[in-house]
RNA sequence: GGUCGUUUAGCUCAGUUGGUUUAGAGCAUCUGCCUUACAAGCAGAGGGUCGGCGGUUCGAAUCCGUCAACGACCACCA
């Protein structure tokens, strides 16, 4: 067989993906063996493969084909995710290239629109996932708002509401003024920014005859204009909002503020000065501006006094009309009860409609003009910005759904913190325990039409019904008005849509329809689900949510292992990000260096919960990695076998491979256990490279006579056979295509076969496999021993030479092996070495290599000289252990022994170093 | 501000309940080799007072305290 010295992956990638498809090999259905699930966290579905992407997957794709090769009946479901903001603002942005706005087209116009991009863009990522080697059962495919997915989500939202736990309401919510949108509190990220602090002149509005009594605390500022409070914000622009101030009763720099009146600048309303210790003394002035409207505390302290709310903004934040109608207002109360407040009065009508931070400006630095600015400073501060758009987020009052968490916390906690999930790694229960005790109401709505139209409809006379349909709806709804000729036309069902994560929290269950169809024969098989592999920074989104639904819907955890990733960071550790410009292209990697080489140089590298410093060199060892693997089949399939008796170097070699392949096998399956993947990979290299690569084949290799190539016999042959085949499957998970490729080519297999269900059995290692490898871990040290010799002293690997081993071979059943690895002509036991030699120890037999005349004494004896003290030192360390009396008397008495046989060893290794020194 | 985490070789990381010959791996580095599977390779070598200080202990990379640096998450300080 002719094989290129270069293994190509792109020859044999797509080949073998074909056939894995063509044969079925992915799909799964409800049989008698262990079921063993995965389901994909479901990416955005216009979205395109990134590195996140590529680590998430091939880590579920180990652990699936790795469970699939243990027998389990496999099954990993693909789908993805309608991402209602992130697609609906494409949408927009690509309406808005077409000069289409949104506000011009219906509902079912723009939803046309959504579709049509959906379905362009849509699965473009799955592709990519197959060109990873993902081993998803395609046939269940399934998106978030296709017809299970979506009546599943309504019924779920139908039977909350009976329950009680869905309520709509008027509420502070976070506002995304690009999007139009409300936000649930998760989607809020806060970004540390550099902005500026405001110092406010608030006059106070009453004359005050005499000036003040000041106490001795009080801090009273006073200009020509009369006496004022200082108010320090961040945002002035919302003075026009303002409708108190409030002061800590307890602070005594504004105890003369107490019960008094001041004038809110600019705007001219005579607003109260209220007290609540919620205000902090020791922030700027400890003066508050309160703006129920505006901000979450204002407007606790606004429902709590009961105070006015004065929306200043519309949705997309620029400034309201209502601003200078409400400033009329109160200027006509003001004048009504016959205050001068005109001094300070800018006239609001030049605000309305511009941008909110445009406003900022011009009203600082209009205010500075009217000399009604006391100072500004920098300051740093953190703004809540929308996750998907990015802009800052709006406090705004407005009327939303919202589910309630109190009982689906509940339920959700324990099982984490019991261990019937368990996470990987563990220290995110703790971020799950915080989130969970400290929950709040989960905002539902959102004002989308990508999205799950929520099931609310309204009838005309005022309140509404919840129904799983439009029929359902308008029976409640006559039942409800009394009105039996109410018809559909009458009733008008709610315009917003449900969060995503409203629908991906049902994804364990709804992927086998189990909403829809409790106790179906998928959802009873396949759930609850084996492993979830996911970020940490959608533990809230979606893990404990999922939790939730699991437990309230199947009343069992929706999976048994929850393993957190890193983040995806390049070599400097910086996040990848396209204005950096370091996040590459996956499918060019795949391009470069194979799929398999990439999963591995991915994997390298990938411990759970830490960021991965991603690194092309590692895909570049991957692909090196798959060139060994293809050379040795090179060497072992180019053999010619021939009918003749093993050697006994290949007979004590296969032994030992194959003790050494059942102690890799225990190893792997503890690294497996513990979800170690990439010491799993490393553990499988190693076995591979070194001890197959290195060791086995070398000793099994037949030599060359005159330039032919010698056969091997028939039964090394097999057992290399067998040998290769193993290290295949142990590899399988990792790099699924050169393993398929290799495992088709090693013997001949039936069509449809695939390495993908070949499984991986191996017995448990014995006492005696653990020892035979142990010995072996010895004969490598004398060889490597040797090998240095040749090194040091220039002698060529093709020169033979003889070893001389001093009283007692301990390795005399290993002579074979050991002549023809250290390519020597005798291994000669004797009782004193020969003049020029050069020696070393292994254990505590000494070796020697002798060299007649190149033997450099010098050298030699530096070399021997420099162990000797080393040992030295060493046998003073122990020996002071062993004469502290406490030690040996409190310490287990093993270890007290192995110090005792750790001295003499010392003492006999430094005896015969003493004596080579002196025979030299 | 709170909580949690990290700090071990040039880089990325192991190091399981403190004790197996004065700390291991992969990569990188250095030296010598185009030796008939593989230069995407072979053989050999060097490299760390385990972040600092203090403590517990017969014994500490490992346990405790403290400081420092970095990171993550949470939080209503205008």
């Amino acid at each position: 067989m002719e094989l290129a010295s270069k293994y190509s992956p792109a020859e044999v990638e797509g080949k073998w993906y074909q056939y894995w498809l063509d044969n079925k090999l992915f799909s799964s259905k409800p049989d008698g063996r262990e079921p063993y699930t995965i389901v994909i966290p479901p990416p955005n579905v216009t979205g395109v493969l990134h590195m996140g992407h590529v680590l998430n997957e091939t880590i579920q794709d180990i652990l699936v084909r790795h469970a699939r090769m243990e027998g389990k009946n496999a099954c990993w479901v693909p789908g993805t995710d309608h991402a209602s903001i992130a697609t609906e603002a494409k949408v927009v942005n690509r309406l808005a290239e077409q000069g289409i706005k949104k506000t011009d087209l219906s509902r079912e116009e723009f939803l046309k629109h959504a579709w049509a991009w959906t379905e362009e863009h849509g699965g473009i990522i799955l592709k990519q996932l197959r060109k990873l080697g993902c081993s998803c059962d395609w046939d269940r495919t399934a998106f978030t708002m296709d017809e299970v997915r979506s009546e599943s989500v309504i019924k779920v939202f139908v039977d909350l509401y009976r329950k009680g736990l869905i309520y709509r309401g008027v509420r502070m919510v976070n506002w995304d003024p690009k999007a139009l949108t409300a936000l649930s509190d998760e989607e809020v990220v806060y970004k540390e920014e550099h902005t500026k602090l405001y110092y406010m002149k608030y006059y106070v509005a009453d004359a005050v005859p005499g000036g003040f009594a000041a106490g001795e605390g009080d801090v009273i500022h006073k200009d020509e204009r009369g006496y004022y409070a200082v108010v320090a914000t961040t945002r002035p622009e919302t003075i026009m909002g303002d409708v108190a101030m409030c002061i800590n009763p307890a602070d005594p720099k504004n105890q003369w503020l107490k019960g008094r009146k001041v004038i809110v600048p600019v705007v001219g309303r005579v607003i109260p000065v209220i007290e609540d210790d919620y205000v902090d003394i020791e922030f700027g002035t400890g003066c508050l501006k309160v703006t129920p409207a505006h901000d979450v505390n204002d407007y606790m302290l606004g429902e709590k006094y009961n105070l006015e709310a004065i929306d200043i903004f519309n949705d997309d934040a620029t400034l309201s009309e209502r601003i200078a109608t409400a400033q009329q207002a109160a200027l006509e109360a003001s004048k009504a009860e016959g205050r001068a407040v005109d001094d300070f009065v800018i006239d609001l009508q030049k605000y309305v409609g511009t941008e909110r931070f445009a406003c900022r400006k011009q009203i600082s630095e209009d205010m500075v003009a009217a000399g009604l600015m006391e100072k500004i400073e920098n300051y740093d501060n953190k703004i809540g910005c929308s996750e998907r758009t990015g802009v800052p987020i709006e406090p705004k009052l407005s009327m939303q759904w919202f589910l309630k968490m109190e009982h689906l916390a509940d339920i959700a906690l324990s099982p984490v913190m019991n261990d019937d999930i368990q996470f990987y790694p563990a220290k995110y229960k703790n971020t799950y325990r915080h989130w969970l005790e400290n929950i709040k109401d989960w905002c539902i709505s959102r004002q989308l039409w990508w999205g799950h139209r929520i099931p609310a409809w309204y009838l005309p006379t005022g309140g509404y019904v919840v129904a799983e349909n439009a029929e359902e709806a308008l029976q409640q709804a006559r039942e409800k008005s009394g009105n039996a000729d109410l018809q559909l036309s009458d009733l008008r069902q709610d315009e917003d849509a449900l969060d995503t994560w409203f629908s991906s929290w049902l994804w364990p269950i709804s992927l086998f329809d189990g909403i829809r169809n409790p106790g179906n024969e998928e959802i009873s098989y396949y759930y609850p689900t084996a492993d979830l592999v996911t970020g940490p920074d959608i533990i809230f989104f979606w893990v404990a949510r999922m939790i939730m639904a699991g437990y309230e819907y199947e009343q069992k955890m929706p999976f048994r292992h929850v393993y957190f990733t890193g983040i995806v960071r390049d070599k400097l550790g910086r996040k990848m990000s396209k204005s950096l410009g370091n996040s590459p292209d996956p499918l060019e990697l795949i391009e470069k260096f194979g799929a398999d080489g990439v999963r591995m140089g991915m994997m390298l590298s990938a411990p759970a919960g830490n960021d991965i410093l991603f690194d092309e060199v590692l895909c570049e060892q991957g692909r090196n990695f798959n060139n060994k693997i293809w050379n040795a089949f090179r060497l072992v399939k180019g053999w010619e076998v021939a009918d003749m008796e093993q050697s006994e170097a290949a007979r004590i070699a296969t032994e030992w491979f194959e003790a050494k392949l059942r102690l890799a096998a225990e190893e792997l399956a503890d690294d497996f256990s513990k979800y170690r993947l990439s010491e799993a990979l490393m553990t499988v290299y190693k076995l591979f490279w070194d001890e197959f690569s290195s060791w086995y084949l070398e000793m099994v290799k037949p030599a060359y006579v005159d330039g032919k190539a010698q056969p091997v016999d028939a039964k090394t042959y097999a057992a290399t056979l067998k040998f290769f085949e193993v290290l295949l499957k142990m590899l399988h998970p990792f790099m699924p295509f050169i393993t398929e490729a290799l495992w088709q080519a090693l013997y001949d297999r039936q069509p449809g076969e695939s390495i993908m269900r070949a499984e991986l059995h191996m017995e448990a290692p014995t006492d005696a496999d653990r020892q035979l490898c142990a010995d072996f871990e010895t004969v490598k040290e004398v060889v490597t021993a040797i090998r240095a010799v040749r090194s040091q002293k220039n002698i060529a690997p093709r020169e033979r030479l003889t070893l001389e081993v001093l009283g007692q071979n301990p390795l005399a059943a290993f002579v074979t092996p050991i002549l023809k690895m250290a390519n020597l002509e005798a291994v000669n036991v004797v009782t004193e070495k020969s003049s020029g030699s050069a020696s070393f120890l292994v254990g505590t037999t000494e070796y020697a290599v002798p060299l007649g005349s190149l033997i450099d004494l010098d050298a030699e004896r530096k070399k021997l000289e420099s162990e000797l003290q080393r040992l030295e030192g060493f046998l003073v360390s122990v020996e002071k252990k062993l004469q502290n009396e406490r030690f040996v008397q409190n310490a287990p008495a093993a270890v007290v022994e192995m110090e005792r046989k750790k001295k003499a060893d010392a003492e006999q290794k430094i005896a015969a170093l003493r004596e080579s020194i002196a025979s030299l």
